[in-house]
DNA sequence: CCATTTTATTAATCGTTGATCAATTATTCT
DNA sequence: AGAATAATTGATCAACGATTAATAAAATGG
């Protein structure tokens, strides 16, 4: 209920508008009792963003096996893009919060990361030969960085004006494609 | 010399611990002083990001007319890692620090990017004919975009733990020239 | 050299934030 | 019912960004 409300505020005026003063006002609690439930800030953001990981990844749509890498690839960068286009601002938690220095992410976090990265290996893995793991590994990190990147300077409005979310990774997965295939 | 100040703290403790009330004390004057100097916070941590945009340009070595490109893109994004490398938190700001959401980049900003963007340019530019100045353009902006999300995803300590800053680039870079050559 | 205008600087202050904790209220268990 | 446990509050702390009236310093002109 707390997430569900914090998601919310997030939603409507980005992740700079949720202070533990003005969520514990929506659900009628006081700021301290908060504490009981998330360590800090940091701790219920986070968790809201492994939220929105969830989300992402039951908004990508699973592949049948007979298309083409390509298509496959280009879809999944589709459905990430899409979201990130439907829900901005949750999206923009997630990308761009400025966490503590000393912030350690939560394993639940990594595993939620990992499940994203496992589709995007499983798009491409076609493209490699079962002794290429170590190669094929390294480009899934590649395309994951590269994605982050776009998406990081989209949420902060400092992408080409005249070029959106979608045609910078298109340019990416056509790079992508034409040195590998 | 508040610059200077400002630049130093921001080194030793990163860009979280530049107040206006610890910089004011550095320097031996109130915290107020400072906003007849910067509008507000955002445009001093812009303006110490610019003059480290241009650290990086000058640490950038210009290429000589007849190395290959593959020489003069892998030089380039070299001295972009190793500056990163050796400026972590001046670095961090100019990549993850969190701007207001109404904040406006100056236009100083943009042409100090736009001259890292140049150098990118020069580097690739022999990889396409004149007519394909729109494409050249898209890469020089995608290369920059997952540039963007490698150092981003490294300053936040969210790599694999065990490829650095430079693996991933390169990683790009082959990426890149396998996909243009 | 004094007086006046302009500039530089301060100190106090406002509203807000994340976080803590003793005190209080509600709940559960025996 | 009464004791033990859990939930919740409200006050509080230190720090932050930002503003502003008041003060000190410097510059200017006669």
């Amino acid at each position: 209920m707390a997430l569900k409300a914090a998601r919310e505020i997030i939603r409507k005026d980005g992740v700079s508008a949720l202070s533990t003063r003005r969520l514990a006002r929506q659900i009628g609690y006081t700021s301290g009792m908060l504490y009981q439930i998330f360590r800090n800030r940091d701790d219920l953001v986070e968790q809201v963003n492994i939220g929105t990981l969830a989300m992402l990844y039951d908004h990508c749509r699973t592949d049948p096996r007979d298309l083409s890498v390509q298509i496959r690839l280009r879809r999944l960068a589709d459905d990430f893009v899409s979201f990130a286009t439907a829900h901005p601002n949750e999206w923009d938690a997630v990308i761009n919060y400025p966490f503590s220095p000393d912030h350690q992410t939560s394993q639940v976090a990594h595993n939620q990361t990992d499940q994203l990265l496992a589709l995007l290996c499983d798009a491409i893995s076609e493209l490699y030969e079962p002794e290429q793991a170590d190669r094929k590994q390294r480009d899934v990190r590649l395309l994951w960085n590269c994605l982050y990147g776009i998406f990081a300077l989209a949420s902060a409005g400092r992408l080409t004006q005249d070029r959106s979310h979608g045609a910078a990774v298109d340019d990416l997965i056509d790079l992508f494609l034409a040195a590998r295939t």
